[in-house]
Order: C-alpha cells, then structure tokens, then sequence
DNA sequence: ATGACTTTGTGCATCGGTTCACAAAAGGAT
DNA sequence: ATCCTTTTGTGAACCGATGCACAAAGTCAT
C-alpha cells in the first residue's frame, strides 16, 4: 500500500492541500521583501497556523528543509507550486456574467499564478457579445464549443441556482472534472469529478451561530473559542 | 464544564454547524414544494450527506423526529433557523465596493433569510455618494459611526489585501466580533473575533491540485477521489 | 390490542488530523 | 575537532468527526 522508499509519499493529506496555497502566498510575500531563508516558526506565523503543523505538512512533499536553518524560501515557493500544479497553465472558464461572474473576471488575486481566464459564457442575450476584463461574452449555446476549443480544465459556475446543474452536467459531458460552484445548490456529478463550494450565505450562517452565542443566545453559554 | 440533565447539549460540533445552513437550504426546497415531513434518508440525499450523520447531527439539537416518520418539515426549519440565530435579523456592512463589493450587494441569497446589508462603506471618492442595491455608499472615514449607527454585527470585508488589517482593526475597535474576509490575507484579531474567510485564489489552487493528479502529475498516481 | 414495519437516536469502532515533545541533523564558535 | 545552539522531521498520544449497525420508539393495519 505504501512505497516505503520513495522520496516523498505521492498521498498528501487533504487537510494539508487546503493549507498549501495559504504557505505559498507567505512565501511570495517574503519573496517579494528579500528574505532568503524563514523558519518553521516564523512562517508558521505568518500564514496563521502553528508551527508543528506546518512542519508536518511541508514534511508530507519531502525533507525541503535545513536542520538549525529553515527553509529557502525560492525553494519552497517552487516545491509547492509545483506540488499544486501551478507550474503549468490552467484555462478557467466563467459561467454567467452577473454580478459575481463579473467580479470573479475582474479579480486580480483570481488569475495570479497558474490560472487564466479564458472564457465567460452567459444565456442573457444582453450580455453576450460584451467585452468584459478584456474577454468576449459568449453564448451558453456555444458552451461545449468553447470549453473544447479554449482547452478549458476548470470551470466556475456563476449561474442562478436554477441554471447550475444543468450547466454542470454539460462540462461533465465534454470532460471537466473540476467545478468551482458559486451557485447555492447542491451538484450532483459522477464521482470522478471534483467540485469545490463556495457559498456566501453560509458563511455568513455560521458567522450569525457563533455570533449569537457569544451575545448570550436562547441560553447563556459562555465557552472559549 | 457540562450540564448533563440539560434537554439539549450547548455544545454542538463545528462540522455539525457548518452543514445546518445545508439543511435548511433542502428544508426549504421542501417546504416550498409542499412536502410536510420527510425522513433523514430523504433529507440527507438533499442536502449531499449520509444519513447517519445527518441525524446525529440533528440530535445534537435536540430529538426532533417521530420515529418511524421522520421530521416535520415546518417545525425543524424553525428548530434549525433558531439555533443559527436566524431568527432575528442581523445587520451587515460591506466594505469595500469593488466590483466584489458591488456582487456582494446585490447578491440575492445574501439578503436572504435573517441578513440585511445595512451599509456600504469605501475609500474611493468616485464611488462614494452612489446608490448601489438602493444604499448609499459612505465614505470609510464614517466607517465607526456607520456601523454604531446601523447596528452593525457583522462586517464583510471586499476590499484590497492591503487595506483589509487596517479596516479590521477599526471595526473590531467598535466592537463587531464577527468578520467574513475575502481578502487574500491572513488577519490578526483578538481570539473573541471570528473571522471567517472566503479565497476564490485557494479554491482554485486546490482544484487545479487535484486536477494535475487525474491528468498523471510529476509521477503518474491512480488513485480513488 | 397485537404484530409487522418504518425510521429515529446513539453506542462503538474507526479514521484523519492536530499537537506535543524529542531525537537527529546541521551550523557556528572556540 | 569538539561542543553548543538552533531548528527540522517525526513517533506517539490525543481529539473530534464519521459511519456502521442496532435497540428503542413510534405508526399503521388488522
């Protein structure tokens, strides 16, 4: 089950992964202000975690690290870009240009490293035929074209609610097996897909719960956290 | 530490609270289709859960459901929505009114069951004095006075990275505990603060992850999920 | 009333993730 | 070369969450 003499363990836990871009985005910070070489400790800090646990996650890509030293920074910044995949080219596609389809196109941090707009659909005839962040606005009808023809591997679901899974179920047709769904429902896709939610109204949900217990809820509680 | 003769545990588990926003979500689904009861099988495939865990979920809340019928739709909406503390209304400000800003306002499930965004707040003088979603965006030198005077408790934060610690400082200056931060940085407030956050940028980057892994990365790896 | 059937609520085993704490490894000073 | 300091990498204990599997509790039909 395991290949005890491999370099790094190919099985990074996923818990690790959702950590990975926050260590990289430390990382280009420290980059950027000339710091050659940071400590478990330090960059720990600064990505808001502790520091045995950043050690243990960066421990599951390999032994990057110099005992009494720290880490290299560039070094770093290499090994988990490329752990992530951000050392090729991935094309996005946005689909449905509203409000958040718009935001999501314009936003800076959105096509930093590794990702690329490279295409916005929407139904409204309105919208279609817009330039938008630079980028023509194309026809829903065309979805499956432009997916193909863009080469796009991940798509963000921008759409109404109503239209998500429909739209989900078409770039599962043509082959894209990693969804970034804004829209509040709940996709069903094959098992080989992979989908990633964001969603503002529980977010805000689960801010309300914590928010109402710590001004004395039904029953007053208090209780660190 | 615990009350145990208490008919409800006050201590219900953060997973478990993260998914409740789920449920009612279905719930509704529900209740708007007419359907008065339905069992934790039927509820669980709604809301993308095992049914085992959505009831032990549910009877963190309490016990809830007739035994060999299921759960009375109307009644557990109200059960859940009282234990988020939706039932009342919670006024939010959003700051910063880019074009994330400006989604955020007019974003229709925002505003949903419990929320109002009660203001709008930026720098930029251009946007200052507009009328977005039919609110008037104020000036951020107003920032504290606004959110006294609204009845702020809950502060969105869409602005710049470079802005988003500075701006967190002076609302947690005036008192808001609770922040939702799409800014891409890692805020440092007192531990009685939650904050929770929302990066487009990491969602992607853990996508593209494990996207590279079913393309065959670095070293081939077949592998369930 | 009784029995067959349905569905909840939960004890228990398991699993993944976190944290502690320390040995191993590297560097620098003398 | 040896010792002292720093910091990594990881074994092991711990903690919370998940999922199985079943007894308890209810409904419905007869």
């Amino acid at each position: 089950m395991k290949s005890p003499s491999q370099p790094r363990d190919r099985g990074i836990p996923e818990a690790t992964v959702a950590r990975l871009p926050l260590y990289l985005r430390a990382l280009h910070g420290m980059a950027e202000r000339g710091i050659a070489t940071v400590s478990s400790e330090d960059l720990a800090v600064a990505a808001g975690v502790n520091s045995a646990k950043l050690r243990k996650d960066l421990s599951h890509l390999g032994s990057y690290g110099t005992r009494g030293v720290g880490y290299d920074v560039e070094y770093l910044v290499y090994q988990i870009s490329r752990e992530l995949g951000l050392t090729q080219d991935w094309a996005v596609a946005i689909v449905g240009v509203g409000n958040l389809g718009r935001a999501l196109a314009n936003y800076g941090g959105f096509v930093s490293r590794g990702f690329r707009v490279a295409a916005l659909v929407d139904a409204d005839p309105e919208i279609v035929g817009d330039t938008i962040a630079g980028l023509n606005v194309e026809h829903i009808d065309e979805l499956e074209a432009v997916i193909k023809r863009r080469g796009v591997s991940i798509v963000v679901l921008a759409t109404p609610a109503a239209a998500a899974q429909e739209v989900c179920d078409r770039v599962v047709g043509v082959g894209v097996t990693s969804i970034l769904n804004f829209a509040p429902v709940v996709l069903s896709v094959p098992e080989t897909v992979d989908v990633r939610k964001v969603d503002l109204s529980i977010e805000l949900q689960i801010l309300a719960f914590h928010e109402q217990r710590k001004a004395g809820g039904p029953l007053m509680a208090v209780d660190g956290q």
